[in-house]
DNA sequence: CAAGAACCGTACCGTACGGTACTTTAGGAG
DNA sequence: CTCCTAAAGTACCGTACGGTACGGTTCTTG
């Protein structure tokens, strides 16, 4: 399943998202993400990602050309993951409604707070400054992109069973993001400890949701 | 004057903060910065600092005992120009404060989407995988706290006058640095283009401060 | 079984960077 | 005028990394 959607055909789409990754690309790449992991992107040397997944430098560059290919590939072989993240919506009734959108604050939060994401976002982030990085809008696509057009399809539709009243449903999904997640995102790319930013995932999903309702639920 | 706070008289308050940086030393470190805004940390080397501010290699580590010294003294340096990014907060009346709400909400939008800022975000979030780094909480430290030390203090006042009403001032706070922001600093920091994440300061500032009063606004 | 491809492990090369040492120049104090 | 300190400029050193080359080994294919 190709995540990456064709709205660019030039740039971001370059060899390294079209052909399939063969089971020993993939292992490679997982463990690389390891590394990064723990480590972050100092961490990522092409010669410590060889010994790391039992593979040899010149193997890496026959099939990433070379490193910011290998990264561009990581970038998308994680993102192709996120699809199923979170669940199928529920937009039975109000109620089921509602407590489906606690439950889209409450993964988009631990998805946010995982360390692969954090790690990914990092090394994107690092690298912004080089005009040429493909990196960030990378991961804009693979990770914002792919939870943003289901939260817009699905706000839509709430929208037509009167759930919710809004104009531009785009627009309403960053309220509605910067309601679940605040200031925390940053906070943890910049070191702080998860306990400290996030202390209460659930609580802070329903407190969001409920303010989001205060906004554009529609009364009964 | 002093910005950082005494708060942890451990770690953070090394050397670096302490002591009044000569005129020279501004210098170097303004040509520093300028450095890092355009070209990110891989064209912030050491002898490039050195040249481009006509210094020996020598004397920087002399100054700031090694590179991360050195970083840890821009990032101060740059945080000890945020006090007066605000201005004065003006409570005379409802109206009044929530002019003055939309202002700060205006001049928050600007100083996250300016240059230098992004850098250091930038050069902060890159090194947080390392732990022992110390960039990320001075950064937090000099820049997000003293901002939020003092939105509690006018929300605080705000509420004393009645103007708002909530629990907790800095959850509150919290909230509204979530209206207005959203996901536009994390983008920015990715490297999307500040027309396409901005398109209009004025409008998402008085949209932020209108949802915000609609959660915590006193009905007249 | 034989021939070839894919790939691992390692050794190697050039370069760029952090950090140090040394020489020279400028200013300030006695 | 002389001495001393600070600092600029340059040369230097060690290391670590990206990238390449090569010999040996496994696996596939006919």
């Amino acid at each position: 399943m190709q995540i990456v959607s064709i709205s660019e055909p030039q740039g971001v789409s370059d060899l390294v998202l079209n052909e399939d990754l063969t089971p020993r690309q993939q292992e490679v790449l997982e463990s690389a993400l390891a590394l990064l992991v723990d480590g972050g992107e100092k961490a990522l040397t092409t010669a410590k990602i060889a010994s790391a997944s039992n593979c040899s430098k010149e193997s890496l560059y026959k099939w990433f050309g070379d490193r910011d290919g290998l990264l561009s590939a990581m970038m998308a072989f994680q993102g192709s993951k996120v699809g199923a993240a979170v669940g199928q919506e529920d937009l039975g009734s109000a109620k089921a409604f509602k407590d489906y959108l606690i439950r889209f604050a409450r993964e988009l939060l631990s998805v946010l707070a995982g360390d692969t994401s954090l790690a990914l976002n990092r090394l994107a982030i690092g690298q912004a400054s080089n005009d040429a990085s493909p990196l960030g809008p990378l991961l804009i696509e693979n990770g914002r992109g792919v939870i943003e057009a289901k939260a817009v399809g699905f706000l839509n539709s709430a929208a037509e069973k009167n759930y919710l009243r809004f104009d531009d449903a785009r627009q309403t999904y960053h309220i509605l993001y910067g309601l679940i997640v605040r200031d925390a995102h940053v906070r943890l790319l910049l070191g702080e400890r998860r306990e400290l930013v996030m202390k209460n995932f659930e609580r802070d999903a329903q407190t969001a949701i409920a303010q989001f309702y205060q906004l554009y639920g529609v009364e009964e």
